[in-house]
DNA sequence: TCACAAAATTATGTATACAAAATTAAAACG
DNA sequence: CGTTTTAATTTTGTATACATAATTTTGTGA
């Protein structure tokens, strides 16, 4: 029997992906800090859980580089060293360039009205002032980009790699200068995607990777990163 | 009590990591075929080890994306289509860009004169038409731009794509007027290496990756993947 | 012979049990 | 007291056991 269309199959949640996201979010939000070790008794606790699929989750972000698991010592979260920060922005760059590139000749028109919005929006909040807000619209554009760059490999190479450094949210506040730069930018992307440019929005992106790369090296060199405890 | 120095940490390998290494081995070399079954019992059997381990290495290959784990149902080795290949490509196309220019303005000459005796012997390969010893010499050059660029995440981040690509090294002969392409490439490469022109070298690689993207995408269209049993 | 249903088998998912290593606490010694 | 040894406890690593879902086999009826 051929299959009927328009018949979605049922997302079948498994534990493990659930403790899977869970832990990851822990991590993230930073209830799990850096360097905190994972002390599977606690977790399977808390989880209600047994010890085994703890284990095969523990696995899983470890492998994505989340967490660090050291042979009868256990696992703790990763911890993330400044040069590992500013290599990840040159990589970053690298990928929303290429975004960019690919993005521009592809994006749709209500694809581009989408991330439109989100930039009015986005000018709305640095007016407030408002800085979460600002940060949520800014993501929600750049995940236009990569998505209307249509390329799975890419988008989950930049996941990976965000992931492993948003855990660190940075606390420091954004220089209204640097706040400016990034908005001009912006201003320049939509410019480059309105005209299908693909070179000329990766050369924005790549240069507004650069910008915030200097910007974070700059925070970093003024207020180091806290210690990761053990 | 300081460190000594000059010490270094005895390397603990654990079964965890063997049986990850020797899985993805199997699934490189093709012993496990893009899509085929990942019987828990047999391959305890063969390994020796429980199923406690074992589905913690396949937790691990899982996260990396080498095989997909359906609920219920088991793991099985990744399958990969052809976009996800040539999506891979233009991606690492990005990668060697970045890379190339890194390493350019870093390389030490020993590192440079390491590539030239790879390319000289790279040379010798292609008149005596030995493509495998081809394919190892030129692997050895990427490798070493990729350590040149002296970036952690780059290198990971290589690595998690290559390996997903690589179970399936493609069978096709090159052309020889492909081959002649390539080699005229890498001469070029070595000219930037040479001149430590970052810029020149990253172009370079972005060209000779979309060289190499288009050489599968013909492939693949003159000779389609094989099936890939469930 | 084919289609379908039911039972038997096999495989996966989770919990628990036991062994070994690491950590912590206690004891012995200077 | 401080340091080192030794014992106790905790934690991790692996194996096994049991529950449940999936698959295969067998059986039944038309």
């Amino acid at each position: 029997m051929d299959q009927l269309p328009d018949i979605v199959p049922i997302e079948r949640r498994s534990l493990h992906d659930d403790l899977v996201a869970s832990l990851r979010q822990l991590i993230a939000r930073g209830v799990l800090a850096p360097g905190s070790k994972l002390n599977e008794k606690d977790l399977c606790a808390s989880f209600n859980v047994s010890r085994t699929p703890l284990r095969e989750a523990i696995r899983a972000l470890a492998a994505e580089g989340l967490v660090v698991v050291t042979p009868h010592r256990g696992a703790s979260v990763a911890t993330v060293s400044e040069d590992q920060i500013l290599e990840s922005f040159v990589v970053m760059g690298a990928l929303e360039g290429l975004a960019g590139e690919l993005a521009a000749p592809r994006i749709s028109e209500p694809q581009l009205a989408a991330i439109r919005a989100d930039h009015a929006a986005m000018l709305d909040c640095r007016a407030a002032g408002d800085l979460d807000g600002y940060y949520a619209h800014n993501r929600r554009i750049h995940d236009a980009i990569f998505e209307a760059a249509d390329n799975a490999t890419l988008n989950s190479t930049r996941q990976l790699i965000f992931t492993r450094i948003v855990n660190l949210r940075f606390i420091a506040r954004i220089g209204d200068d640097e706040w400016s730069t990034a908005i001009a930018e912006h201003e320049e992307m939509l410019e480059a995607l309105a005209e299908r440019d693909g070179a000329k929005l990766g050369a924005v992106l790549r240069r507004h990777l650069d910008s915030k790369r200097r910007q974070v090296a700059h925070w970093l060199a003024r207020q180091p990163l806290p210690d990761q405890d053990p």
